[in-house]
DNA sequence: CTGAAAGCGCTTACAG
DNA sequence: CTGAAAGCGCTTACAG
């Protein structure tokens, strides 16, 4: 009758008078209990209301804490809330916990992050290199537990030695800015957000080489196509400045926005100037069909990204997973009416 | 050297030369170490790869796992992601953890979390209890772990003692539907989801209330306003079809869709029309301020909700937070042009 | 300021 | 099928 501290096991086996292993076994399911001891016990718990102490089950050699811990750029961003509540789903069929946390892009928050959850004995880790990171954070701190590395590789991608999944962000900008200009566009614009993103340089190439892929086609007539490139959409409002500027110029007659709030900021430019641009985005977002014309994106499988990240974290901590390697996701075109 | 299992405090105390109580305190961050002894263990703990392990420190009386849990209906869903966000942040700030975990709204996958979280011993539980939840899942089950609700109360309101944070959902719907009686409307009909949800209700009774208050201001000439009701917005395309069937009865002469689907799926009914209705939708939603005309909405401030909860959840277990008690946020009316 | 002993709640071989 | 003992990694009084 102990109100001030939880019941314990050992309260557990005097109230049934049985032994402490019997409860034990008792609690982690065991096949072959003793009908009348299993029926005492599972009285003394409901009396005394207690409550298995996964926690102290965990240290045990061998037995492990069945959580695992997920690292994001920022939980409130729908791209990376799908891609928890995907990682959250394999953990769940697997009977793990996930424990997610919020990096904000920050290099020192991150590796706060990583040993914080290495400390809580997470069993495996699936992660978003911050922005800055160099391969010093994973090789430092990581050493022995099981990592998945999601949306971006750290650093140069040969460094590290570890599984990472990614979308073909290259592919996606190539086929998007291919799709402008087989509709006739010639001066296509990119962008784009900080190069400094793993992500932004990729899309990037993938624009040139779209360019680089219709010279050679033949379709011009009048020489190569000039790439137009800038990186300045870090807000809707800085994208939205940019392509006011394209329109003024004259010099652009189509955007390739190669983020979300890159289509967001060229859409409020077109509305504050009264006239459109062929335009295609990169990722989808819930108000790119609403519109007129509604926004044609790449989109990427987010949910299909957490899955096959926590499926492989999963293996490697089965150690069933096979040697490291860059597993590279297709993206959708989403054609809609803008991009003409 | 031993490379199998991780090293432990002992394996540090052995190879530094010092005692384990010594070590324990350098890990805890104890202020009076001497000097070369601290050095020693420094270096030890570089060379051995030692990591703290929380989860063998948690379990020992007094002690806390320094983990909180949160159970919402979907991580995806962006209200849920960003209110997670705020309970992370204000976790972070306070050196918590978050455990966080989707029901799915169901009561029995709910029940389930609950006690996987309690197992894990977290130290205090934020919880959007699930729709079809009664009151017994939180007697039987939480006992001794502080818990703060949110978003919605358990069954009758007075039925469980806990802590709850809520929006005013009916203050909210009343003054939406207030601001399309005052730009003319007369026949204004609530379409929701079903009515199983708390804030369903509180949003119906809003509506009413507008009506009800319109009546007694003597701005009818003709007798009271007849309530339209649809609780048949399950999804966009249940609520497009619901709309489409206002327009085509002409009965309707406004819609107050009380959440997002109901919104979008009304828009998407005017846009196949060919004409719209005044619309004030509930909770804002991306797409809103970017259509034409953009769309008025009641906006929660969905991250101050997840602030207050956690924050009432930190003073619980600290032993500091009042008697139990509802804390309801104000809304927010944003009128942006589709009210008229 | 530091160490040896006892104990946190639980599980794992080891005997019965 | 069941129990008493030892031990998981750590911290807390207790002595020095």
């Amino acid at each position: 009758m102990r109100s001030s501290r939880p019941p314990t096991m050992n309260d557990v086996a005097a109230a049934a008078g049985v032994g402490l292993k019997t409860v034990s076994r008792y609690v982690n399911g065991a096949t072959n209990i003793n009908q009348e001891l299993s029926e005492r016990i599972g009285a003394a718990i409901e009396a005394l209301g207690y409550r298995h102490n996964l926690a102290a089950a965990s240290i045990r050699p061998g037995r492990s804490s069945k959580v695992i811990g997920l690292i994001i750029s920022d939980l409130a961003n729908p791209y990376y809330s799908v891609l928890a509540r995907s990682v959250e789903r394999v953990c769940t069929e697997h009977g793990y916990l996930l424990m997610s946390a919020s990096s904000e892009e920050d290099a020192d928050r991150h590796r706060l992050l990583v040993d914080r959850l290495v400390a809580q004995r997470v069993d495996g880790l699936v992660v978003v290199p911050p922005r800055q990171a160099t391969t010093a954070w994973a090789t430092s701190t990581i050493v022995h537990v099981p990592m998945v590395l999601v949306d971006r590789p750290t650093g140069p991608l040969e460094s590290v030695d570890v599984h990472t999944v990614l979308a073909d962000n290259a592919g996606g900008a190539t086929r998007a800015t291919a799709a402008m200009l087989a509709a006739g566009a010639r001066r296509v614009a990119f962008l784009g957000d900080s190069l400094e993103l793993y992500t932004m340089r990729e899309r990037l190439a993938g624009y040139h080489r779209a360019l680089t892929e219709a010279d050679l086609g033949g379709a011009t007539g009048t020489g190569p196509i000039e790439p137009i490139v800038s990186d300045g959409a870090h807000s809707v409002e800085d994208a939205a400045a940019v392509v006011a500027g394209f329109l003024a110029s004259g010099e652009v007659d189509a955007v390739f926005a190669a983020n979300n709030r890159a289509a967001i900021g060229a859409m409020e430019a077109f509305a504050t100037a009264g006239r459109r641009l062929p335009l295609v985005g990169f990722d989808d977002f819930e108000a790119a069909p609403l519109v007129t014309p509604a926004v044609s994106v790449v989109a990427q499988d987010v949910a299909l990204m957490g899955r096959v990240a926590a499926e492989t974290l999963l293996a490697l901590i089965a150690d069933e997973a096979g040697p490291p390697m860059t597993h590279t996701l297709d993206v959708r075109l989403e054609l809609r009416g803008s991009e003409r």
